[in-house]
DNA sequence: CGACTTTGACCAGCGC
DNA sequence: GCGCTGGTCAAAGTCG
């Protein structure tokens, strides 16, 4: 949502309006922006209080932004005509073709921009639109188990709330600040994964453990989540600005300098959940790196503690000022497994074999801000509950979603073979294939695949990728290759109404397994085509 | 020649 | 204050 803030606007005191070429966008997209709203149930979950002001201060801007349009190339022709009014007046044909072509290539450009925004704007409705699908899907299913729902909206983030009374299993991922441990018990991942440890026996009840909860403690002063292992101590200390400072990067020890001002438009809070949530993604792969349809520059390489391979630092080259940058490490265990991390989000289109990877990520970035409801106050705190993904010990499972500290992080582990049993299994019919889920225990903080398509189920649908993604899931095993589980993600969720099947059947499986297992850990729920394995 | 990689320097946060 | 660490920068080198 970066690019919908544009660049700093001009506005004379004359009332003339100036208004920059990007900035002219930056409005236009806000009016598409508030088009979209309109239609997606006033739902709004990345925009924060400061832009919706904003928008709304702009709401005449709005007009006068599409008045703009055909008016712009007149203004912009009257702009011209300090310098070329004259020539113009000359009637030279080579003069006014050279502005006619001049003309075309600047709405060219300003095409292929718009378009470019159109499709974030898209993305964004249907990632709401779906998204607030799944809460009432969930809102469903608690109704018929009697657990009331309730889901409101806090500072322009929904949230639900139980309303049983009863201490129940929220959603729980905890984003915030977990204990660390020893320093030598800092194993290999814990640079990419956090501090992860082998978890989480203070969760409390078992039975909160299972499946997509989501708990987010609320203090009343820090906003950062950003390492916040680290920085805990100090939010009390920070002055706004340098709190501002902090969200602006992508690990932020430093203020990265392409983060353009206008970030800085968005409320601190929205902007760091964004910019830090970040997907981890363990798979094994011979080359150095994965290909994920984007293109990469390498910035920097650092030997990491605890690691003797060294960690790759890329940045998004497709377009300028692409924030999103990923960090490319070899696993200490077994070098075979490569781990990508991705964070942040492109702001620029996707060619279809990198949106499946780009929607994980900007789902991740949207299941954490989901997540992490900001109580009354607004405000997001680190806390130091669990949230430790089992991921880094490398215990064989299947693919796994998880959630882990201190940076916002969703791992998705394909390094893991499909189960070969389980004590549970449902089968879904889809057109593309038949999918089967499976229950497997698993530590409680370690949210599968499933469960986060249920958490952010639909986050994915709508794209271009699903049907290369599809193919590429019929030829590949599951949990084979990253691609491939982009590839199910894509595929899977490009139809609607099968996700929220799919969703129904997590839901009820879960809620058998919770009835059933009262010694419970986690479920997990693996998504396996029927042949790939053997289901019992 | 532009895009990319390599690599040492630099910076900020943190712990001692 | 100092050293450690993670992350980034930027000059130099490489490649097509
Ligand atoms: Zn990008």
């Amino acid at each position: 949502m970066d690019h919908l803030n544009g660049s700093p606007e001009r506005s004379g005191e004359d009332g003339k309006r100036v208004v920059n070429e990007l900035d002219f966008f930056g409005v236009k997209t806000g009016n598409l922006m508030m088009i979209k709203e309109k239609e997606s149930f006033h739902v709004k979950e990345e925009m924060n209080h400061r832009d919706d002001e904003r928008l709304q201060g702009m709401q005449l801007d709005v007009n006068t932004g599409l008045n703009l349009l055909t008016t712009n190339s007149s203004s912009d022709k009257s702009t011209l005509d300090d310098e070329t009014s004259h020539t113009m007046e000359d009637k030279h044909p080579t003069n006014k073709l050279a502005a006619l072509r001049t003309e075309i290539d600047r709405m060219s450009v300003e095409n292929e921009r718009l378009k470019g925004l159109l499709n974030q704007v898209n993305n964004n409705y249907h990632v709401l639109h779906m998204h607030l699908k799944t809460v009432m899907q969930r809102e469903k299913y608690n109704q018929k188990t009697g657990t009331a729902v309730e889901y409101k909206m806090i500072n322009g983030l929904l949230e639900d709330q139980k309303q049983s009374g009863v201490v129940v299993p929220r959603q729980f991922m905890d984003m915030g600040r977990i204990p660390l441990p020893e320093k030598d018990d800092v194993n290999s991942q814990s640079s990419f994964e956090g501090r992860s440890g082998i978890n989480c026996t203070n969760s409390g009840s078992p039975k909160n453990d299972i499946v997509e909860s989501m708990e987010c403690k609320t203090k009343t002063t820090s906003l950062s989540c950003k390492d916040s292992g680290r920085n805990d101590n100090n939010h009390g200390d920070r002055d706004e600005e340098s709190q501002e400072h902090e969200f602006s990067g992508w690990v932020s020890n430093k203020v990265p300098k392409f983060i353009s001002p206008k970030d800085e438009d968005q409320t601190p809070e929205t902007m760091s959940m964004i910019r830090k949530a970040r997907v981890s993604v363990r798979a094994r792969c011979e080359a150095s790196m994965m290909s994920d349809g984007c293109q990469w520059r390498k910035y920097g390489q650092k030997m990491a503690k605890g690691n003797p391979c060294p960690r790759a630092y890329y940045r998004c080259t497709m377009a300028t000022g692409c924030p999103v940058r990923k960090q490319v490490q070899r696993c200490a265990e077994d070098r075979t497994i490569l781990i990508t991390t991705y964070e942040g989000q492109h702001n620029h289109p996707l060619p279809p074999a990198a949106v499946a990877m780009a929607s994980t990520t900007s789902a991740a970035a949207s299941m954490l801000l989901s997540g992490s409801m900001p109580s009354a106050d607004g405000l997001v705190t680190p806390n130091n509950l669990l949230a430790r993904s089992t991921t880094a010990s490398c215990a064989p499972s299947l693919a796994t979603l998880s959630a882990s500290a201190p940076f916002p992080t969703v791992t998705l582990d394909l390094t893991r073979p499909p189960p070969t049993s389980s004590s549970e299994s449902q089968r879904l019919l889809h057109p593309q294939g038949e999918f089967t889920l499976n229950l497997q225990p698993l530590p409680h903080n370690v949210m599968s695949v499933p469960q986060a398509f249920s958490k952010f189920s639909g986050l994915h649908g709508l794209n271009n990728g699903a049907h290369l993604a599809a193919s590429q899931m019929q030829q590949t095993p599951m949990a084979a290759t990253a691609d491939t589980v982009s590839a199910a993600t894509a595929a899977i969720t490009s139809d609607p109404n099968f996700t929220a099947a799919l969703v129904a059947a997590i839901t009820s499986i879960i809620g058998n397994a919770k009835s059933n297992n009262t010694n419970n850990n986690n479920i997990n729920n693996a998504i396996t085509r029927s042949g790939d394995n053997n289901i019992n």
